[in-house]
DNA sequence: CTTGACTCTGGAGTATGCTCAAGGGTCTAG
DNA sequence: CTAGACCCTTGAGCATACTCCAGAGTCAAG
């Protein structure tokens, strides 16, 4: 399978295969007479595991790691597991990082609300929030 | 005052100080006779509105926003509220999305959990998830 | 034979927010 | 006078995940 059909079946750009190659996530296929590149089926699967693990939020760093570790698919266990745990953890607190940054964000908004009424210029004297 | 000076009282490093006036985030200071910077006082001011906003969750292509619009302090009203108000609708978003993803992510934990005794050689044949 | 679609490589560019290095000048204390 | 601390500019590099470009070769149809 050339290069393009890869690209279309896998719903990725040519340059993003090529770049997957590069950076270790697919292997390099054979080449044709021509020097085309000559993907295996298999590799339809490699990329939809790593569209798969994207979405769950892996960083492609993360998903070199798990493929490197022999996972074929986001079934299978322990490596899986423990990486999303991981991986749960972390977005975890992203998550309660956000919505720290909300709950200020949100006051500052009240406050403006309530002292939009007044002169604004000593509100440059004042200064700082909290 | 000199860069070293700002940078110790505002705890951003010498760079970050020089990056920031590239950037337009703070204006060039005057020059001393020796071609140091010389830094008003009131430059402390502005450092702190803009770690104040990036507190908040602005890049600092929004901070540059607002200081054009002539806004000093947090607490100043119409331009930082639209702005918060914004800025408020993409956390919002962003926690959803993460919120989404840490529940597949669950899912992919307990599924395997579930499936971790069995044979993990079928895994592959079933491939995607959902 | 030519046209057009496809592929190749190598390298640069995008956005974000810094950070660091090289090679030089300035200033202050001893 | 000299050492060491400080400052200057220019320019490159980091991480992320691509995207695009130029210039060239390949291949199938008409």
């Amino acid at each position: 399978m050339k290069i393009g059909s890869v690209a279309n079946k896998a719903e990725l750009s040519i340059d993003t295969l090529r770049f997957y190659e590069r950076e270790g996530l697919i292997s390099s296929p054979r080449r044709m007479f021509s020097g085309y590149r000559d993907y295996p089926e298999e590799v339809l699967g490699r990329l939809d595991f790593i569209k798969e693990a994207k979405g769950l939020g892996f960083s492609l760093r993360e998903i070199k790691e798990l493929l490197s570790m022999g996972v074929k698919s986001t079934r299978e266990c322990g490596p899986v597991t423990h990486k999303a745990q991981q991986k749960l953890a972390e977005m975890e607190s992203e998550i309660e990082r956000l919505r720290r940054l909300r709950r200020t964000l949100r006051k500052v908004v009240k406050d403006c609300d309530g002292q939009c009424l007044q002169s604004s210029n000593d509100a440059r004297k004042n200064g700082r929030l909290h």
